[in-house]
DNA sequence: GTAGTTCGTGACAGCGCTGTCACAGTGATG
DNA sequence: CATCACTGTGACAGCGCTGTCACGAACTAC
């Protein structure tokens, strides 16, 4: 039993009375058979448990019903909600998901060497990869067409979330709470992770600015996003500022709870005498109570799943396209109105 | 250039000035090539950025250089590490990852009837994957070699951990730490998951007997995994016990931290007056100060893929193999000696 | 009733590889 | 010097499908 392929279409065609052709015109739901033959082939497909092979027919009809996911890692939430996004929706396509996670220079040097994606798919979806120049270069050697998701790129399909938008309305929530000095966490290791940190950064500088608030560079630090020490230091710096922040900003979920283990190991309580705004709406972010802003990471899965079938089912599709996704602030218990005590000087 | 499919093996061959043949003898690393001309060969494959298609190769051979991921979703930590376990190991062997996320009951449907794995995946791991009788049969009508990842399953390969010994080992933890009154919180909606949780709460009475404490069946309750209500309603029963634990073994990492949260909110302190101690090691886990009894999960999957790979190689090999990993206490400030006070009674 | 149209089906080539067989060339053996 | 083994290479069929073309039957239109 194991080893054997099973049926073929010839077997079909002779046990259901017809030929091959008419098979296969009845396999793909071709509109040219009638509904009796339909039923006659459907009946003997089903009893020899046939299944189309993929390889023969993509091997005339050079469509492979693939799609090639690369990947940073796979052990990150975000690129787990991304995968879960597309899944559904390429399913539903028809179509496989082929997921290729390379983390290591050696998985790198390997995947941009052979790029095993070559044939095997028939679009790539590139999510929040941080390409070099070389890299980016040898993807369209592919020869099928790529979709940035959660990454930007000129001249190719991208789907994202408008960062520098999203920051500005989180460093909006928190002024309207009555916060002036307000900090804000930038990852010194995106660890190969693409997205538009320096967006974030000026949507927040700009609601600053809009406020009529003073730019502190003091107020803005950089901490290892997984690692230990550099966080607590960093933490340890804005708390011992003169005017220290009544406010933190996270740039991503994972600083951010990071920082809540910290505050609450120095009994800093969140949010009364620091209130604590993340980034992404974390899988966790809810049980730690941390007020963030939602990436819809699923939709942008599936936003990017479906604009590759367009694209793959389309020749003349538009390969430039860019959807752009809203983020929106999810207020929870680790943001509060501004403390009246510590800090005196307004704006 | 988008939608030409790369250069020929006949292309390769009239540029080196061979024949087809030597061409896939060379690209298949086959010894029969002089040095001379496997220099030729792929000096001319790597000027047309010529890679094999796998469809015509494995119209040929029947093997597709594809491994199938069935799991019940993506968005676990669980499963993510699992699969980063099993891509660079399948990576490394040449082959392919594809990847089913089958959640809902539309998907179930949709995959089992059409198994879109079939012909198109040289096995298939299942991933912690709870299959109804109908469903586990289907999969036998791949027609190709079946591996349960996390999970038991008789007569087929499968690679999983030893639930019950681990159990036992935290549960001895709590014990050498004076806990005589150790609850035990075990999930009601495996939701589609599926591991040895009977085995589990075994490990853990056998401890107690080990220990000679008397079994208290008042001490077991089961909570929601992901849902809210349920657990406060258990811990609330438990801390009003005449006799209340002073330790408690979530079944689950995301039970212990839904507990621990609990706990905060109730201003019961961890570990003064109530140990908790997890099982999987979550990712969080650490920054939870959480201990728990660690699976290795990444390994769980890389052993699983070195299994398929070697399956595949092999027509003969065993297709009945079980792999059982070990589980490790990793402790962590969750856990400490029992307190002196609310509990006089030994056992 | 003849010509044109549509519908449902079959025949057949060929997609890009691999496996088998054949065969020329080289060196070893008696 | 004839025989044999071995090495490196090419020729060719065929894997299981799909796309094209051809063809008979059943209509429609005048």
């Amino acid at each position: 039993m194991a080893g054997d392929n099973g049926a073929t279409l010839a077997d079909v065609a002779q046990r259901a009375g017809v030929s091959p052709s008419t098979v296969s015109r009845t396999m793909r739901g071709l509109s040219t058979v009638s509904p009796e033959t339909r039923a006659r082939v459907e009946k003997a497909a089903r009893e020899l448990s046939f299944s189309i092979s993929r390889s023969a027919s993509s091997l005339v009809t050079g469509r492979t019903g693939r799609v090639a996911v690369l990947v940073p890692n796979l052990e990150s939430w975000f690129l787990g909600a991304a995968l879960a996004g597309m899944a559904p929706a390429l399913a539903e396509a028809g179509m496989d998901m082929l997921v290729y996670s390379v983390t290591t220079p050696e998985e790198r040097a390997h995947f941009f060497d052979h790029l095993p994606a070559r044939r095997n798919a028939d679009a790539l979806l590139v999510v929040s990869f941080a390409l070099s120049p070389g890299e980016r270069a040898r993807l369209d050697d592919l020869g099928i067409p790529l979709i940035f998701v959660s990454q930007h790129e000129e001249h190719r399909a991208s789907v994202y979330v408008d960062d520098a938008e999203a920051a500005l309305r989180g460093t909006r929530h928190l002024i309207n709470l009555g916060h002036r000095r307000i900090a804000y966490l930038e990852p010194a290791d995106p660890s190969g992770f693409a997205w538009s940190s320096r967006a974030r950064l000026d949507g927040y500088r700009t609601a600053l600015a809009e406020a009529g608030i003073e730019h502190d560079e003091e107020l803005v630090r950089q901490v290892a996003q997984w690692q230990g020490p550099v966080l607590d230091a960093a933490v340890g710096r804005l708390l011992s500022m003169a005017a220290p922040p009544t406010a933190i900003f996270a740039e991503t979920d994972d600083i951010a709870f990071r920082l809540l283990t910290v505050l609450r190991g120095a009994n800093v309580r969140v949010p009364d005498r620091v209130s604590v705004l993340g980034f992404d709406d974390h899988a966790m972010a809810a049980a730690w109570d941390l007020s963030t802003m939602a990436q819809p990471v699923r939709r942008l899965g599936r936003e990017a799943a479906e604009l590759a079938h367009a694209v793959i089912g389309d020749p003349e599709a538009n390969l430039e396209r860019h959807v752009v996704l809203p983020v929106e602030l999810v207020p929870r218990g680790s943001t509060g109105p501004a403390p009246r005590s510590p800090v005196a000087g307004g704006a």
